[in-house]
DNA sequence: TTTTTATATGAGAATAATTCTCTTTAAAGA
DNA sequence: TCTTTAAAGAGAATTATTCTCATATAAAAA
C-alpha cells in the first residue's frame, strides 16, 4: 500500500489523515517483523523527530480498532503488530523472539470446519488462532 | 494435588520447600479463572501478611521453569497462570476477560497430525496452542 | 480563502506490571 | 547442631502503556 492508499484507507474510516499516521502505518508495513511500539516510534523519528510516544500508542491503537493493523501477543509482555489483515497464523520463536507468519489455509478451513461441526456449549466463537511455538531453523535474518 | 504433594512436586524439581511456594502453588490450585500474580498474592497475603510482591513473582517463574505451572497470555497486558499441564486449550472472552480451560484431545490430534504430515521448512514445532476468543453465553458465574 | 470546530498531537506526569538489588533468613545436607 | 547456599523481604528501579491538558491542525462551513 502507497502514501496515498493509506489516505484513502484513513478517510474511508473516517479517521483524520494526519502525518503521524501516515507515518505510522507507512512503519508498519516497511518494519516486517511485526514491530513494537518501540520499534514504530524509534523508526519514524527520523522523519518525524518530534513525535510523541502517547501519539504513537493512540494511533497505533486507532488503527487496530478500525480494523487497519491487528495485535499481535507474544509470551513477553509487549504488544506488537500487524499490517497483514488477511486470516494467517504465527510462527513464533521464543528464544528469538521473531514471529514469522505463517499462510495455511487448509488448517484454517480445517479448524473452521472442525468447530461448525461441533460446537462448543455456551459459548460463541468469534475467532480462532493459532500459534505454533517452537524454533527456527537456518536463521538467515 | 495436596500440600504433601506439593512438597513431593518441588523436592522432584530440586526446588527448595519453603511456605511461601506452597503457598503460592496452593493458591494457583485453588484459584481457577486462571489467576494473575496479584490475584495470588492478594490470595496468600492473608495466610502470610509479609509476603513481598517479588517473591511471588520469583516463585511463579520457577514453578514455570520447573514445569510445574504454565503461564497464559491474554489480550489483556497481564500474565495469569495455569496448574493445569495437562495438554488443553483456552476459551477466552475478551468481554469478559474470562478464560475457560477447553479439553478436547481429538483437535489436539487432529493438530498434531496435520503437523506431522505437513512439516514447516526450516521451523521445528515444539507446542502448538489454540486460542478460541468468542462470548460465553449464560454466564453462570 | 478564511473561519470555525472538533479532533489529534506533544509533553510529560502517572500508573501498573514486573524485575532488580541487596540484606537477611531459613531449608537441607553434613 | 552447624554450615552452606538458595530463597525471601523490602523497596527502589524499570518498562510498557495510559492519562491529562494545553496547543496545534485537519476538515467542514462560511
Amino acid at each position: 500500500m502507497d502514501s496515498s492508499g493509506i489516505r484513502d484507507a484513513l478517510t474511508e474510516k473516517g479517521l483524520r489523515v494526519t502525518p503521524q499516521r501516515i507515518a505510522i502505518y507507512e512503519a508498519i508495513l516497511k518494519l516486517n517483523n511485526h514491530p513494537t511500539a518501540d520499534d514504530i516510534a524509534a523508526h519514524i523519528k527520523l522523519d518525524h523527530p518530534n513525535i510523541a510516544t502517547g501519539t504513537v500508542y493512540k494511533v497505533l491503537e486507532s488503527l487496530v480498532e478500525n480494523g487497519l493493523i491487528k495485535k499481535v501477543k507474544t509470551e513477553k509482555d509487549v504488544m506488537r503488530y500487524d499490517a497483514i489483515l488477511e486470516n494467517h497464523n504465527h510462527l513464533y520463536c521464543a528464544e528469538s523472539d521473531r514471529i514469522a507468519d505463517y499462510y495455511n489455509e487448509e488448517i484454517n478451513n480445517l479448524l473452521t470446519d472442525y468447530f461448525r461441526q461441533h460446537e462448543i456449549p455456551d459459548f460463541k466463537i468469534a475467532d480462532i488462532k493459532l500459534q505454533i511455538i517452537g524454533k527456527f531453523l537456518n536463521e538467515t535474518e
